[in-house]
DNA sequence: TCAGAGTCTGACCGATCGGTCAAGTAGGCT
DNA sequence: AGCCTACTTGACCGATCGGTCAGACTCTGA
């Protein structure tokens, strides 16, 4: 079957293994994943793994890869539409769902993305996030205000990707990722949105 | 010298090994570091590592065991004072020294809290985080609430170490301690104080 | 002078790492 | 039938991992 056409009789390998690949770094981080492990994992040989992805680090690109394009997409729209109130709520709502949708890879490159040196797709998604921190807020703002971003970003991604592992692990099954969509928007609202002046409170 | 009086000839080795093994675990990570690496770093051998500490577990445990110390002692100073905004607002003021204080070691152990599973002293400081979250926030709060005390905390910590690596790297030398420590002791009481019903806005 | 504790090191161990390679299998095409 | 492509695998490689151990080099106190 060389078309890229549904296969509907099983899942492709390549995919399975991006996605027990992807599990295990975003968890144990990617120093600690072996290609045996996640062959294991995934019920293949390490040789098979070295056939669908060249390298490790392939696999890596492979598995956070389509993220940080979505990460670089949702910050090209956002320098594109200015920084209105408007421009800043709609980000604000695509951004939480970029994070709802890309939990494991959010915290795969957010977490091991100044660890890992020299790999090209980290640097991309290092990249993306010191972008997201510029346009956001013009580097003259005053140290509250950046921190206030720095804050809000930060806080929200390891809250959802972290959090969820373990702060909430145990004493609340799963929030509804709707409720928690709500949530995190409006805080991150009530952080971003009155952004120069203050002007509430 | 078998008194651990100040000889002052020269730094103490273990204190020099714990010292770099605390800068290789915080920057490219607890199993990416190597005792060969941490050792050339420090200017000795992988034995003498090895004899000032037993293992590589026992050296992360000199590391960050400290921090987690202190984090435990602002915790139960917490919880023993009560609710009150008075409280919270010392609370604040001690927990950003503490993350100021100790940048490192709460790089590793926040970054790497779920990825080292078994290891005694990641245990007691997720154990540590966990006791913050809950004691900081009831559990019965709304969401809402909920996800403003994490994104407040985790933010906090995340922008001060991690943000400090590489998301201001470059555009900014390095910030004044005690201006980041004003304006990130602001952002936090903005979000903190308040609390129940949300008086203000 | 000798004994002994404290420190440092190189040689060495088994295990595991990421990665290569040749062989083998299964299915589709002519 | 034959061939080709896609896929899977075990054997194997050099490097490196954490860790052990037996020496060797201080320095101190008797």
């Amino acid at each position: 079957m060389p078309t890229d056409a549904p296969t509907p009789s099983r899942v492709r390998a390549s995919d399975e293994l991006r996605q027990v690949a992807l599990e295990q770094f975003s968890t144990i981080g990617f120093a600690a994943s072996s290609l045996q492990h996640i062959a294991d994992q995934a019920g293949y040989s390490k040789s098979s793994v070295l056939y669908h992805y060249s390298s490790k680090e392939a696999l890596l690109e492979a598995a956070i890869g389509p993220a940080i394009d979505a990460l670089e997409a949702l910050l090209g729209d956002f320098v594109a539409s200015g920084r209105s109130v408007e421009a800043r709520a709609e980000f604000i709502e695509r951004f939480v769902d970029f994070l709802l949708g890309n939990r494991l890879a959010v915290h795969t490159f957010v977490n091991q993305g100044q660890s890992l040196p020299g790999v090209p797709v980290i640097e991309r998604a290092n990249t993306a996030i010191r972008g997201l921190a510029d346009s956001i807020c013009e580097a003259d703002a005053p140290l509250s205000e950046q921190m206030r971003f720095g804050v809000a970003l930060a806080g929200a991604a390891y809250t959802l990707v972290a959090g969820a592992t373990f702060l909430e692990q145990g004493r609340r099954a799963e929030a509804d990722d709707a409720d928690v969509r709500a949530a995190l928007i409006s805080v991150l609202s009530e952080l971003l949105i009155p952004a120069d002046g203050r002007t509430t409170r």
